[in-house]
DNA sequence: CAATTTCCTGACCAACTGTTCAGGAAAACA
DNA sequence: TGTTTTCCTGAACAGTTGGTCAGGAAATTG
């Protein structure tokens, strides 16, 4: 009860720009809503609004054009997962290194799965819009995780047969599976949606390939017993 | 010379419904090329006609909607696929036929790039128009597959830790992603297309991967004499 | 050849697109 | 309190959207 105004959901936001926090937030949260889905030309002003409970107008208000609107929107995803990106950290054993990225990237994709989508469509159309991001700082991360793996198989810690980049490659695109192709996913599963345990699972089943692949699996050979 | 009128690029057309068929397949290209960058409700009729060269109401001449022409177009892609997801048979070794379907997949991941990205997009925003195939065909087709994967684990001839939808869908994602995600991959490597000396060392890499993962790889420890 | 079917397109329509703007409401500040 | 800044929106804008249609060109058929 202390204070007399709460905007309700956002954290701390009661100042002075209170109100423009708040709804360039919705209005964000929309457009990835709606851009997710429809692409950035397919997505339309108007159901942005809708979707914000905002008049059309008034988004143009907060940003200045319908694609100021949706670099504004790449750059919040990308500020994102940059943050956790960067959580991966050269340990010790390559085994936990790799789990633990392949379990972040599950987990990230599952939590932001709109996100996830709305990257995808923006780099099916070619990434116009993220050119700059790609050859610059992403560009960077991913040399200088690739530069680590090249180590670990010169001091022959993982299999020679790894392509640094191609593994990257191929966790990203095993994990963004889960979102990118949730529909066909949920489709050919029977399922409705993707639980904890599914997420656990699969965390489980890629881990293991992860490993294999790199030859750092616990020696479990098929039907041990036979 | 036995023929007066020769249509120049169709294979074998030439009878009453030429035009038709021509035109027709001139349009499904055109939309293609556009429906796979901006998606559905991105890709406009204009856009389409301009690219095939014909006037915007010749294409509600030959389809009676947007839509309709959008159908046509994914039904043209999917029986495309079918025929060559058809070719993979169980032979005899697990090893080989995991091999091929990888180098199928990417092989036809790459010869239609513009297919599979047009395809990512409509289940990117949920499959509204593939619902009838993802429950039907596709599932059955993913079922079959899978059951053959559990054999092979009950009969101890892969490793018991893969789970069989999961790597199915393993194979698909780190195929479709150099069609997908193809902006990226070049940006990332520092490439501007991917040559087949590309596709071989990709193929190479997913094929190690899946096999390590199933416990089929050749005992290659890394670093083998240290 | 003429008759008939198929093909093609410019003009038009209503609805929607992103964007601007004047002016009023609400909030912050003094 | 009054003043100033921030916020909000209905109306109007030029351009584009998917779709229709009448009518002419081209091709096929007899």
């Amino acid at each position: 009860m202390a204070s007399k105004r709460q905007t309700g959901s956002a954290s701390n936001v009661s100042g002075t720009g209170a109100v423009r926090a708040r709804n360039q937030a919705r209005i964000l949260d929309a457009a990835e809503a709606v851009f997710a889905v429809h692409g950035y030309r397919g997505g339309s002003l108007s159901a942005i609004a809708q979707t914000a409970g905002l008049a059309r107008a008034n988004l143009l208000y907060y940003f200045k054009s319908k694609r100021g609107l949706y670099v504004a929107l790449l750059e919040r995803t990308m500020a994102r997962w940059n943050d956790l990106l960067e959580e991966i950290d050269v340990n010790d054993e390559p085994a936990q290194v790799l789990s633990a990225f392949v379990r972040a990237k599950l987990a990230l994709v599952r939590q932001y799965p709109q996100a996830s989508r709305l990257f995808a469509g923006e780099v099916l159309q070619g990434a116009p819009m993220l050119q700059d991001y790609l050859r610059g700082p992403l560009r960077s991360w991913i040399d200088a995780r690739a530069a680590i793996l090249s180590g670990w198989i010169e001091r022959g810690q993982i299999d020679a047969r790894v392509d640094p980049h191609a593994l990257i490659f191929l966790i990203w695109s095993t994990t963004q599976h889960y979102a990118d192709y949730e529909a066909q996913v949920l489709a050919l599963t029977g399922r409705e949606a993707l639980t904890d345990d599914d997420e656990r699972r699969i965390g489980d089943f890629l881990c293991h390939m992860v490993l294999a692949g790199c030859g750092l699996t616990g020696r479990q050979a098929p039907d041990s017993d036979a």
